[in-house]
DNA sequence: CGTTCCGTTGAATGGGATCAACGATTGTGG
DNA sequence: CCACAATCGTTGATCCCATTCAACGGAACG
């Protein structure tokens, strides 16, 4: 299921978005020596287990994962997908166990941190506390970016311009997606039936906003594809 | 629009769920000497501006506010209601602007706490630092909380059983509970319409789930609330 | 006392879910 | 290596739930 990688966050082409951010060099250091374990996972690997206590947080080195919930009544959801330089877990710091489990998407890598030793090295590094509380922000923002979305048509959009934007954060082509997960994941994760994805992606081609070959899109109108969110004008 | 009034966190009966907690008896006056301001504000008042520079964390010391945000269309949406002892603004420490309007549903009063001196006192105060964690995971719960609810009636169920719980978390009544926001309020906070709502809590009424009058509602059957939201079974 | 907003009810419409079927792809085991 | 199963993605037909449009009583407010 998975096996243990090299880690070294100086390195790391991430370190902008990650935890690292605003941390100086001496300082990264300490916090590459807290990486307990860098580890490579398989698609469909289950990496947490949803109501096991928490421990770490883990940070996306490479690839891609999602984070699926089960309810009472056997129900499952996709709660959210996390690429390159996520991090992952900030949810569980409240609830003290993980809401959700998570699932590799593809071939990808997770960096593990001990959140004690993460605390206790944070008090000592006011940036590495700075930088722990602007992701929680952040994830807060994630959390309520899907509320404007009214149509099936603004849902998706929306989901494929988050998508692109966050791509282009990392560095990566914003126009040019690989979407590692099914229709039914992200169906699943926006609210809506497979089959209304495939039928509005259908219609997104014929307007020549996108072009999507299996798993492959290519965003041809950006401009276009952010009006279909529903929160911006033309 | 608001007028000054007294603070004392050490006999707030909110510390046990506002930024004291943890926080021990002596380092409580410290917290306390940060607390700039304590305001009353009125039905309809507006108390942050979107888009305006974050500075300050806020505490809903009574009453009740609304988070409102307002999108490149001029569409209004209600993100969030707050209740006391409830943190507003964490979302702001990544964005670095409010992201929401905040009104006042009934008359409220609102502790201030700048977030500079917030994070430098935090640095001195492991407690404090592990709070802003813990409410800032939180808050990421909240956002995720409503993504379960598919239908109209699983949507307004989730919403009542939300508020009944965080009222029983403050120690206030789970069954009695006062809706301190208009009926469109709910509509565009759950996304639905409002006539949806009036509806939908007739047929509650007729089903005994629940009373409710005006503004007044009386939770009759938590049990079949809680079957209706669709993430518990019978 | 008129105006405005709030809340409710009725009737009609439509968007998306559901059910069903099918080809393509992936994976499995003999 | 191939037959088979299982999953994935797409398309068509039907149905139902929630929105929309419209109207109205009541409350709040100036």
């Amino acid at each position: 299921m998975s096996s243990p990688a090299k880690h070294n966050c100086s390195v790391c082409s991430l370190k902008k978005i990650c935890l690292p951010t605003g941390v100086g060099k001496d300082e990264l250091e300490r916090l590459e020596a807290l990486v307990q374990d860098t580890k490579v996972h398989h698609t469909s690997d289950e990496v947490i287990r949803q109501e096991s206590p928490f421990r770490n947080l883990y940070a996306v080195k490479s690839g891609m994962y999602k984070s699926v919930k089960l309810n009472d009544l056997g129900e499952e959801r996709v709660v959210g997908f996390h690429l390159p330089g996520d991090i992952i877990g900030l949810d569980a710091i409240y609830t003290k166990t993980y809401s959700s489990s998570l699932v590799a998407l593809t071939t990808s890598v997770l960096c593990q941190f001990n959140y004690d030793q993460l605390v206790l090295l944070s008090a000592k590094m006011p940036t590495l506390q700075a930088q722990l509380m602007r992701l929680s922000s952040k994830e807060i923002n994630i959390a309520n970016a899907f509320q404007n979305a009214q149509t099936a048509e603004q849902k998706l959009a929306g989901f494929i311009h988050n998508l692109s934007a966050r791509n282009a954060e990392r560095g990566f082509s914003s126009t040019q997606l690989i979407l590692s997960m099914s229709r039914q994941d992200i169906a699943s994760h926006i609210g809506m039936a497979p089959e209304t994805i495939s039928r509005i992606l259908k219609q997104f081609q014929s307007n020549d906003i996108l072009i999507i070959n299996k798993r492959e899109m290519k965003i041809l109108d950006p401009a276009r594809l952010l009006i279909s969110t529903g929160c911006a004008h033309a």
